[in-house]
DNA sequence: TTGTAAGCGTTATCAA
DNA sequence: TTGATAACGCTTACAA
């Protein structure tokens, strides 16, 4: 490869001064500019990136290390971070941690990936990254998760700490979980029932509190015996469905937590020969691709994961450039998608 | 950061001897090294690659250029060529020329795709990559599309060139039509109509010399009328399907060339009250996500994404080590996935 | 077995 | 406006 130094030879000037014209630094006069571009046009010289950080003490790249790229959540925040990493001139080191064909059932084991996190950490440290993002495949608390004396800016997306000073990137779970009860509550339904995720998660907490809210702001009845536990995946949203209709105050609508569950349901009306909507209205949560494929189509809240990426990347050029106002804990709104799993209740 | 220097200075020894202990070269005394090695643990010493990199002039880093990361095979992919990068000691810098947001539908237009290919190429390169994996988002010819003085290894997967030299890691097309239709076949199926994707592809030509094949192997007619041309969306899936439905000679099962269109197909059976699989069989390919989530759930052809993803890194990692038997063009298994959409023909 | 020192391709200071 | 040169943190002849 064509170094500085062979530019300069052959132009007739010092390495300073090539390196100069290539970084628009110091002073040169328009001829030798031109000459010089014209020695690195013909040679298509190419600098050196590793030359460069070692020296400058800057690599332009961020790292990111995610728990799981085959996550749903993964794929369009990655494409989110990269899309403003481009604009910034940045690269992406990516580190995948693969915890669910890791550690299979267990990638809800904090202390496992706890350590595979701190050596992903150490390993992407040692290639000098500017900075870390990392995007989390589950509603997890990784604080404290991952530490360095050497400090660059880090920022947690799809996860939380418990730390005020960490920065994190999230969605606003309980504003999502209050507008999908209130869409339901327009179209009239007032026995809404909820099949929530686990409850050892910040996340079913806070959407059940959105839930909350929007029965109690429209001065509705909380209704204990609507709300049913279930553990994120298919099966408890049909079984769940399954009691909920079984039960005397049988409700016209459900709230489930996430599109699994709802697909769920959707699978326990079609046993009972319920429709949906007409008999019973079915709202998600997460938008994932198959929610256009169930029959009826979901209506669920989107995720609004590009955009987790984008604003994650963006905390981390702020805290680079020394914005000392960028804000610890972003939380973006998410969106009703409205298909066909929900309508007007019942008269 | 502590260097190597400051190792040395403390544990009163010469750089020399401390780069030999950490990397086991040269000859060191036990009782050195233990000295070496306690003092590198109290400074809780991590070497910087940088520049070890520009001094051995590698980077144990490999380049993924992916059309888009948010494409159905990208993740998978990914995960395949990190799981056999990390036994390796090997990093990912991960490039998305995200086309897909990019371009709009557009992103099928090979010229456009070029210049974004070059560029992402060329940036790179000049981090210094040891070698590259250029991951497609659709059945594309790549002849080409990125070119170097620089010879390090590029292995392409899922896309293919138009040169015998170039390194491509695929999966087999015609095998994977050929047992799909087999299967119907055996289900007794004999009127077997395809629903092709556009026949500009080469995947299209592949699969449909796989049915093919498969028909005259089994010395049934093939009937030209049975063959639709779609262009891998839904939407086409469904109006081929009720043109089948409608004509004379009514087919029995459907192969649709992808599982959108296999999903298209399923609804245009549901609106006219056709039963599946009862009254007409279907099988998809790719075996997406949403496939688990269609009534009934489609049998498909799964794609050996993660494989691809490894043998790609593999193929990478084997011409590095200067293995000149690699082999140049890898063609992986499809896995037929049974699930309810296809049955025994009707009597 | 250990140490000295040159060099990887840059940038940046300082002098000319 | 330009050039000589030290330095970034590491590896590696080669010498001791």
């Amino acid at each position: 490869m064509t170094r500085i130094k062979d530019i300069a030879r052959i132009a007739n000037v010092s390495t300073a001064t090539v390196s100069n014209v290539l970084n628009g630094t110091g002073s040169v006069s328009d001829k030798t500019r031109a000459s010089i571009l014209k020695v690195i046009e013909e040679m298509n010289y190419q600098p050196n990136h590793i030359a460069k950080s070692l020296k400058i003490k800057k690599t332009k790249t961020i790292g990111v290390i995610v728990e799981d790229v085959t996550s749903f959540n993964s794929a369009e925040i990655i494409d989110g971070i990269n899309e403003y990493a481009e604009n910034e001139g940045f690269s992406l080191l990516l580190t995948n941690m693969r915890v669910f064909k890791r550690l299979g059932q267990e990638y809800k084991d904090d202390e496992v990936v706890r350590q595979l996190a701190s050596q992903a950490f150490r390993e992407i440290l040692n290639k000098q990254v500017d900075g870390l993002i990392y995007v989390g495949a589950h509603p997890r608390d990784v604080t404290r998760m991952i530490e360095s004396h050497k400090r660059i800016p880090i920022v947690y997306t799809y996860c939380h700490t418990s730390r005020d000073e960490d920065y994190a990137v999230n969605y606003d779970e309980h504003l999502g979980a209050y507008e999908a009860t209130n869409y339901l509550i327009e179209a009239g339904h007032r026995q809404i029932a909820v099949i929530s995720g686990l409850f050892n998660s910040n996340s079913s907490r806070e959407r059940f509190n959105g839930y909350y809210q929007a029965i109690m702001d429209n001065r509705l009845v909380f209704n204990p015996a609507l709300i049913k536990t279930g553990d994120w995946e298919f099966e408890s949203g049909c079984r769940l469905t399954a009691e909920l209709l079984a039960a005397d105050s049988r409700p016209t609508a459900i709230l489930a937590m996430n599109d699994n569950m709802a697909a769920g349901a959707i699978g326990a009306c079609k046993e009972r020969g319920l429709r949906v909507p007409e008999d019973l209205s079915i709202v998600g949560f997460d938008d994932r691709e198959f929610s256009s494929y169930t029959a009826p189509q979901l209506t669920t809240m989107r995720l609004p994961l590009h955009e987790m990426g984008t604003e994650a990347m963006k905390s981390v050029m702020d805290i680079l450039a020394g914005n000392e106002s960028t804000v610890k804990s972003k939380k973006l709104k998410c969106t009703l998608i409205e298909r066909h799993s929900a309508a007007q209740a019942p008269k």
